[in-house]
DNA sequence: GCTCTGAGAGTAATGACCTCA
DNA sequence: ATGAGGTCATTACTCTCAGAG
């Protein structure tokens, strides 16, 4: 405020302008009566059902807005009967249900792509952890098949000579269903939030650098 | 058309809004005094770059938003300093200014988002694709195993009666990282847009699920 | 064709609320 | 506690395109 000499009330110079900007000048030329300028109003805190009528707003009233929604609820278009209907109970111009429901279906959009966008990434960050699981259990698997192979070779080569097994200790359970290879201290990475920007989401991450990407990005 | 009579070139006079008003309301209720109403006005179609004085209407020129616009890409917020050395440069309020930086931040918000979400989703199919793989080789190596296995036991039981290995077929190439499990052709399936709501994004799905999503969601 | 209309994207502006300094 | 600026949500308007008459 202190490097805004008068601006209190704004007297906007009209000659100052351009004449080449339309419009957007005007409305700020004929600010010289009051300019709204931003009132600190203390408005209703708590209690705000009444949405406050008593001020001059262009804001549409509850039960305008309940009508309407209620409306958009049914279908999302809106055909010339209807909306003249709706203006007329509404007690609005119909184009300015006309553009209500516009701007209505721009924000479900919003909406929606933003949903659509926490599921995936929960979608997204399951499937990493399954990725991850799962690349351990290729690993190991390998393993204990290298192993028994082994095993096999020194079976066939020692053949009719040593009919005792040497060590065979691996290959029992391999068959189960364990895959509890994850440590479950992974899962703790999860509620961490305020990610950065342009983390790179690799297709072809491997385990650790999931996880590395699971602690950047989530 | 019929409910609005008389809108033959339009102009749009924007004084009639009153400075500090109702506005909405006053729009809302004289239905009967024909406001603005709009357009028709063979905008210039093809040519597209000049896109600022043909149209009189607010919209900031082509070159005021050019500054703002470099200005922006310098550091989204704006200190008032900045502000109205702007505002003057550009001979527009300094209000104006920060509305527009602040609607440019929250555009920039939006694009952000989306870009992410296609990121996003591309990673998503990505390790969607190779989790099935994964999958896919875990159940091979599981069955090696268990023919090695089964392998193993023969040889133990039958032991030093018969040397020679009888099926031990499929474990020589077991440890390669071939890893071609996935049929090609999966990859066709990309391309394909316009999802459907709703889908579920089960982090569970198995491979066959997998791809079911895939064909349902991409 | 040409006009009118509604839809969707983009943008300007406002109101309410929040946060520091 | 006041006020400048910020975010969010909303309202309104512009422009372009596609379809109906």
């Amino acid at each position: 405020m202190n490097h805004r000499p008068f601006q209190d009330n704004m007297m906007f110079i009209p000659q100052l302008y351009p004449a080449d900007a339309p419009y957007t000048q005007i409305i700020a030329q004929q600010g010289e009566s009051k300019k709204p300028k931003r009132r600190r109003g203390k408005k209703n805190k708590g209690g705000e059902n009444g949405a406050s009528e008593a001020n001059r707003k262009r804001k549409l009233s509850a039960e305008q807005v309940n009508l309407l929604e209620q409306n958009f609820g049914n279908e999302h278009k809106l055909e010339s009967e209807r909306k003249d209907r709706l203006a007329l109970e509404l007690g609005l111009d119909p184009r300015q249900v006309a553009v209500w429901f516009q701007n209505r279906r721009a924000r479900w959009k919003n909406k929606k792509l933003e949903e659509e966008y926490s599921h995936l990434k929960k979608s997204h960050e399951a499937n990493l952890l399954e990725k991850c699981r799962l690349e351990t259990e290729v690993l190991k698997l390998k393993d204990q098949l290298s192993e028994a192979e082994k095993e096999i070779q020194r079976l066939l080569e020692s053949g009719d000579r040593v009919p005792s097994n040497s060590s065979s200790s691996s290959q029992s359970q391999s068959q189960s269903q364990s895959m509890e290879a994850v440590d479950p201290a992974f899962f703790g990475v999860f509620g961490v939030d305020g990610y950065d920007d342009d983390v790179f989401y690799g297709p072809e991450t491997h385990c650790i650098n999931a996880l590395e990407w699971i602690n950047l990005y989530m």
